[in-house]
DNA sequence: AAAAGATGCAACCGCTCCCCG
DNA sequence: CCGGGGAGCGGTTGCATCTTT
């Protein structure tokens, strides 16, 4: 796989303590660690001489990559996403946290992939109108800044008339989607008030306080992006569709030609990975106009973002307990 | 086919928290 | 109550791989 890397492992210092990349067989010391003494006494692996490794460095590896049920190189799931965004809002970036939601993630995963989510965002907020190419995956050249408004026109008119044409509002289904002065306590709750029914839980009480509607940007502080309009309509919950494993498919609506759907992406399975379901939905939505989350700008996202709600709990049950792997 | 740019991810670092003596 | 050590967490870095031109 990958090379052991020059830069930054080595030693300098400390020639005692080996950094950079696992070896297997320092690997299979580490599982054996675990295995007699469960995944606890870090530091006594170094000072036992069972690895040149420090405690934080053998516990990250155990936490990141030999942990039992992790799954390893298995790209976040629809629904995964959905979880990550909508405990994002609630707790901030609290990965450790977040990841006790997704079994199989870990906390570096959640931050990995927000981060990738965040440098997206970035990109797209300079550059005004996202494109994808016929058959490519998202051009990286579309998200340049330098070249965003020389791009031809849209080929996709399902794809492109999502984003940035009007302001930005978002809708609920049940809500009227020609109405442009939504809620907003229930706008920007969105993500909750859905999300729970993946628990098996009650809605949330409302907000004590109407919330300001959530425009993009403000997530950068980019006061230069252009306007966005993107209406994401959960399908599902409030309306009474069918949420099929807890699961509510994103509808996409034009909002100045109809209300009615355009697309209806069937959901994956709750928390299950199916590279089959990955890799058709992307075939689908690049020639149909079929839209998988993962494929969405950034943007569109943000919009159910939540702002500071000190007052109000977080809705979300406590994760599960630890399983047996985890205390082994 | 090659180069350039974008993306994903493993791993390190510094800080904070918590437990124990 | 206080200090030290270990563990945990979030941020950041840098390389390998992938994609696009």
């Amino acid at each position: 796989m990958k090379r052991p890397r020059g830069g930054r492992g080595g030693g300098g210092e400390q020639p005692a303590v080996r950094k950079g990349p696992w070896a297997p067989e320092e690997d299979e010391v580490l599982m054996r660690h675990v295995q007699e003494h469960g995944p606890r006494e870090w530091s006594s692996i170094r000072s036992k001489g069972l690895l040149p490794r420090t405690g934080k460095s053998c516990r990250l590896r155990w936490v990141n990559k030999l942990r039992p049920d992790l799954k390893t190189g298995c790209k976040f799931s629809a629904e995964e996403e959905r979880v990550v965004i909508d405990l994002q809002a609630q707790f901030g970036n609290k990965w450790a946290k977040i990841a006790t939601y997704l079994h199989g993630r870990t906390d570096n995963d959640v931050k990995n992939f927000w981060s990738t989510r965040q440098k997206r965002l970035a990109r797209l907020l300079r550059a005004p109108m996202p494109r994808r190419r016929p058959g490519g995956k998202q051009s990286s050249s579309g998200a340049s800044s330098s070249h965003a408004h020389e791009l031809p026109a849209p080929k996709n008119p399902c794809l492109d008339m999502i984003p940035f044409q009007e302001p930005m509002t978002t809708h609920h289904v049940g809500e009227s989607s020609g109405s442009s002065s939504q809620d907003p306590n229930t706008t920007n709750h969105r993500a909750v008030a859905h999300f729970p029914g993946a628990y098996g839980l009650p809605p949330p009480p409302p907000p004590p306080t109407p919330l300001p509607i959530m425009h993009a940007g403000a997530e950068q502080g980019s006061s230069s992006a252009a306007p966005a309009t993107a209406l994401l309509l959960p399908y599902g919950g409030d309306a009474g569709y069918p949420v099929a494993g807890g699961v509510d498919p994103l509808v996409f609506v034009d909002p100045a030609a109809s209300p009615e759907p355009l697309e209806v992406v069937p959901p994956g399975p709750f928390f299950r990975l199916d590279d089959d379901y990955v890799h058709a939905g992307r075939a689908m939505h690049r020639d149909v106009c079929g839209v998988r989350f993962d494929d969405l700008p950034p943007e569109a996202f943000d919009f159910f973002e939540l702002p500071n709600l000190p007052a109000w709990p977080p809705p979300f049950p406590p994760p599960p307990p630890p399983s047996q792997h985890d205390q082994l």
